[in-house]
DNA sequence: TCTGGGGTCCTAGGACCC
DNA sequence: TCTGGGGTCCTAGGACCC
């Protein structure tokens, strides 16, 4: 292999600005009487708190859950009792049975997600979306220090929203996601060339977005555990474990090495919807209930579809079934859909392609191959006189 | 007391076309 | 009549991320 190409280019400097806890965080803004408890968010509508009669709040609590539902975040009140994001909720009652459970309110969280990406646009517009809770953004091309973006950053989130949020400058996306995760809540961890093996190397592998629990696993059983024992490592060695073009991934950014731009705009690539029932279900005597789930996630398919703007090409189902298998089947069309049935039936014609021999836990319907509906129509109407001229 | 829902990207093989 | 390569599209699965 190569060495990699040293950059000559006068540094970038790129935040990754991660708001802390965020939908707990949102939780708290509205329970203020909850904070400095450990609060578990990720049940559905059951564990709405109540209000009674002197105006004074009932919480459900995680004692005693049944449910196939998993921890989708928590207070660090909660994480200090080791319960952590997608932690089956189960286990979460055994470790923390005194924890208040909300249920997710995703509308309430896009509200907020929109004030800390609009706040931080008023210091520091060339962002990347990176999610609901953190983005990237450019600080190269303005004038003032760094430190001082840093700061003013925090001040606008915590104006706009009330919450905090821990931001990390580096050179590039890779060192400053990292950073970011190094001093929260409520941090700021630049990471320059004086302090990048001081402050990185010594991390663990799986730190680095991307190594996630099969590469971590993979690396540490060849004895790497560390970011600096993975930039030392021999080439070969990785090379003969991970294949050419991950071994090469895994020295540059083992070396601090990313030279990925931060992406002001994307276009999604598919859309999805599925479910995992509270029971597995059997093919033949929950059929009616399948079938009516199997219409309902193509119907909300149509309107994601038709309220963002998008006709499909593609259309997919996904099914796991009760020992956790997943098995997924694709069609392409001719042209491009919106409508629901054409969704189903097309859904359809790929579900017959699956061998129903087990109980099935899980049922998605996805739709990719995505056109912009006002681009079909500017096609559809740029092809009219080309075909009329044929006559 | 197993393991949500919404995404992206990558790989790899086969079809098909030139 | 054995048999080129390259490019693109389609499909299935898997790793990973928030």
């Amino acid at each position: 292999m190569e060495p990699e190409p040293t950059p000559t280019l006068a540094p970038r400097r790129i935040a990754h600005v991660d708001m802390d806890a965020f939908y707990a965080s949102v939780e708290l803004l509205r329970y203020p009487e909850l904070r400095g408890r450990p609060v578990v968010i990720g049940a559905g509508s059951a564990a709405q708190p109540r209000v009674l009669a002197d105006g004074s709040r009932e919480f459900s609590y995680l004692r005693g859950y049944v449910g196939r539902g998993v921890v989708t975040t928590s207070t660090y009140e909660a994480r200090a009792l080791g319960v952590f994001s997608a932690m089956g909720m189960m286990k979460a009652a055994q470790l923390a049975p005194e924890a208040v459970l909300l249920p997710t309110d995703f509308a309430a969280y896009r509200r907020y997600s929109g004030l800390f990406k609009n706040a931080v646009a008023t210091v520091a517009p060339h962002i990347e979306d990176r999610g609901i809770d953190e983005i990237y953004v450019d600080l190269t091309l303005l004038p003032d220090d760094t430190l001082t973006l840093a700061r003013r950053i925090k001040t606008a989130v915590r104006e706009a929203t009330g919450l905090t949020c821990s931001i990390g400058i580096s050179p590039n996306k890779l060192l400053s996601k990292i950073a970011s995760d190094l001093d929260k809540p409520d941090g700021i961890t630049i990471i320059s060339e004086d302090n990048l093996l001081g402050r990185i190397w010594p991390l663990p592998v799986g730190k680095v977005n991307g190594i996630g629990p099969k590469a971590n696993a993979r690396l540490a059983a060849i004895g790497i555990e560390t970011i600096a024992q993975l930039a030392q490592a021999a080439p070969d060695l990785l090379q003969q474990h991970f294949g050419l073009s991950y071994a090469r991934w895994l020295l540059s950014v083992a070396h601090g090495i990313d030279d990925r731009p931060v992406v002001t705009h994307s276009e999604p690539k598919s859309i999805s919807r599925e479910t995992t029932f509270e029971r597995d279900l059997h093919v033949r005597h929950d059929r009616a209930l399948l079938s009516q789930v199997f219409l309902e996630l193509c119907t909300r398919l149509e309107s994601d579809l038709s309220r963002k703007g998008y006709a499909c090409r593609s259309v997919g189902i996904k099914l796991r079934f009760d020992d956790f298998r997943t098995v997924t089947r694709d069609i392409t069309l001719p042209s491009a859909i919106v409508d629901g049935a054409a969704i189903h039936r097309a859904a359809g014609l790929c579900l017959k392609r699956i061998p129903l021999d087990r109980k099935i836990r899980l049922l998605g319907v996805r739709v990719s191959g995505l056109r912009s509906i006002t681009e079909l129509e500017r096609d559809r109407q740029a092809q009219e006189p080309r075909q009329l001229s044929l006559y």
